[in-house]
RNA sequence: CGGGGUAUAGCGCAGCUUGGUAGCGCGCGCGUCUGGGGGACGUGAGGUCGCAAGUUCGAAUCUUGCUACUCCGACCA
């Protein structure tokens, strides 16, 4: 390709609009722009790296088993209805009517159609198991779109489903396409850690989540610092603290202050206190709502994944009203404890560990110090409901916790039978009876990866892409070939080698000075620059340049096809 | 959806407080010089100041309403 064919699109200086770094790259190296809000048009620069991650996507999933479709975007609502998940999925989920008043959706993932397709395909367990993928735009309306393409409402995505007669059986797919994926990173050499994850709202039983780590990942990720172990701090167990909790020392005793104040007025320790959370429980139809207290050591935060997972308490998390919390402590929630409460009180492990600990005295800026689980609260529920934090120790039983961001890059999940059932996806087993199946489902983010890649491969030049995944492999770049034929002549033939050659070349045939000619391959991040100028020449030389190491080194002209062997 | 911010040329911004000829830098066109790191000089093109209504002799500027974008929280590949 020249330049002077191609729409180069950079741009000097950073649009204000973007935050993160990958997103600012994205727009001034010209891969991206912006149509409104998280929807984005591919343009050539972007677009070839997009398809090239998408084929190495392919590439190791085809390897893996699969067998490559491509579903509707448009779905009938009709068949989410069948699934349960038109009222689950929530205002996520974009709905359409057709000409005829009939409804749609645009598909934010495909398990309804898939799992129909594969109902309607499939008869006997001999044609098990099967792996299906598509790699699809999809489309979700996220509540808020932000850091361009990576976390845009359009995206491309690969998804993959597989379809088993025993759950044994989905283990082994599972684990295939578990390495299929670290083969895909590991291919697109990004710094990478597949974590135990939460199922969240697709459902189902096991999950892993594939992160890039990165500072601007939205996610933090709890590592052992000893094993392999990291989890999504949604996920990642707190223990209990080991050892007995102490016997009561102290006697309660009431202080006028509330127990914020407290703190910052004494000596106090925030791990001696506890924080008391009031929120809604679940409840059968026709209930008066519940509220449920939730109590946590002062300085922990409540895991609210952990604490939607109980049954006591209702999904998505709610926080009492300070009118519901009024009624039930006759006070500010800032003065909240858990002596005293009528509701069901659940404590996490760590605070249920304290002994003479303080607390709130569910009297307006009145705090109670000395205070003792069994001796002054009576019943109470403990559970694993805060964040880990760093320093704890990891659930593995190996080492302690270290928290860092990842940005989600892939989740695999172990659906089981719970969209089979759904959508009456069945095969005549052994003995000719009818089974359900049990599925698996595999996600990538493929527009998401460009993002993450950016992100962790990037310096104040621009872009540095892994190899793999560069939009280009070199750019000629001669010196001032308006006014020298040798120079000119010297880069066409080059040019005209490399494309025989089947060498995915950008030759800078523009008519700009040298300066502008560097800024731009390297804030578009071309690995190699051949440049082309009188200097060398007279030698039979021309310099290369390496983007990622910055090296500089010559070479003779008839020596540079035989880098691309 | 809640809470902030912004909207003036392709991009980055000033002007608005105190109403009176729409500006700067970059980019873009043309010309000359220059030619190994976003060069210089000259000369041009490009804006119904987000939209609508109001106040006023007169609105980018004041008032009201709307819309879009964006940042912080809940959702997720």
């Amino acid at each position: 390709m020249r330049t002077s064919q191609y729409l180069l699109s950079t741009l000097k200086e950073t649009p204000a609009s973007a935050e993160v770094i990958s997103h600012q790259l994205m727009l001034r190296a010209g891969l991206v722009r912006n149509l409104a809000s998280g929807l984005y048009t591919w343009l050539p620069t972007g677009l070839r790296v997009l398809k090239k991650v998408e084929n190495i996507v392919r590439e190791e999933i085809q390897r893996a088993g699969g067998n490559e479709i491509l579903m509707p975007m448009v779905q009938p609502a009709d068949l989410w209805q069948e699934s349960g998940r038109l009222d689950d999925y929530g205002p996520e989920l974009l709905r359409l009517k057709d000409r005829h008043q009939r409804d749609f959706i645009l598909g934010p993932t495909h398990e309804e159609v898939v799992t129909k397709l594969v109902a309607n395909e499939l008869n006997s367990y001999k044609q098990l198991p099967l792996t299906v993928f598509q790699i699809q735009t999809k489309f979700r309306d996220e509540i808020r779109p932000r850091f361009g393409v990576m976390r845009g409402r359009e995206f491309l995505m690969k998804d993959a489903y597989s379809f088993h007669l025993e759950d044994e059986c989905l283990e082994k797919t599972y684990q295939i396409m578990f390495d299929a994926y670290c083969r895909i990173f590991e291919r697109l050499e990004l710094n990478f850690r597949p974590v135990i994850a939460d199922t969240g709202s697709i459902g189902g039983e096991k999950s892993h989540e594939f992160h890039v780590l990165a500072d601007s990942g939205e996610d933090d990720i709890a590592f052992s610092d000893a094993s392999d172990f990291a989890a999504n701090i949604e996920k990642a167990e707190a223990l209990a603290p080991t050892g007995e909790r102490g016997e009561p020392t102290q006697d309660i005793e009431k202080v006028a202050l509330k127990l914020e104040r407290l703190i910052k007025t004494s000596e106090l320790d925030v791990k001696t206190t506890v924080k008391t959370l009031l929120v809604v429980g679940t409840t059968e139809e026709g209930e008066p709502e519940k509220i449920v207290a939730l109590v946590l050591r002062g300085d922990h935060q409540l895991n609210e994944v952990k604490a939607e997972n109980l049954a006591q308490i209702a999904s998505p998390l709610t926080f009492a009203t300070d009118e519901q919390v009024s009624a039930i402590a006759n006070c500010h929630s800032t003065s909240l404890g858990p002596k005293g409460l009528t509701v069901e009180v659940i404590v996490d492990r760590s605070a249920a560990h304290l002994s003479d600990f303080v607390c709130g005295a569910n009297e307006n800026n009145h705090s109670f110090t000395g205070v003792n689980w069994q001796r002054d609260c009576g019943e109470i529920n403990i559970q694993d409901i805060r964040n880990v934090v760093a320093g704890d120790p990891s659930p593995c039983g190996q080492g302690t916790i270290e928290i860092k961001r990842g940005i989600e890059v892939g989740h695999i999940f172990q659906l089981g039978r719970k969209y089979a059932e759904a959508m009456k996806c069945s095969v005549l087993n052994e003995g000719g009876k009818n089974q359900t199946l049990t599925m698996g489902c595999y996600g990538i983010g493929v527009s998401r990866i460009v993002a993450a890649a950016i992100e962790q491969n990037h310096d104040k030049y621009g872009i540095k892409w892994p190899k793999a995944i560069a939009p280009f492999q070199v750019a000629i770049v001669p010196m001032n070939m308006a006014k020298s034929a040798r120079v000119k002549e010297t880069a066409e033939t080059l040019y005209e080698s490399l494309l025989q050659a089947g060498v995915e070349v950008l030759f800078d045939d523009r008519k700009e000075r040298p300066g502008v000619m560097f800024a731009d391959h390297e804030l578009m991040g071309t690995p190699l620059l051949v440049i082309i100028g009188e200097r060398n020449l007279d030698a039979q030389q021309v310099e290369l340049k390496n983007r990622i190491t910055g090296e500089k080194s010559l070479i003779a002209i008839d020596d540079v096809m035989a880098l691309f062997n």
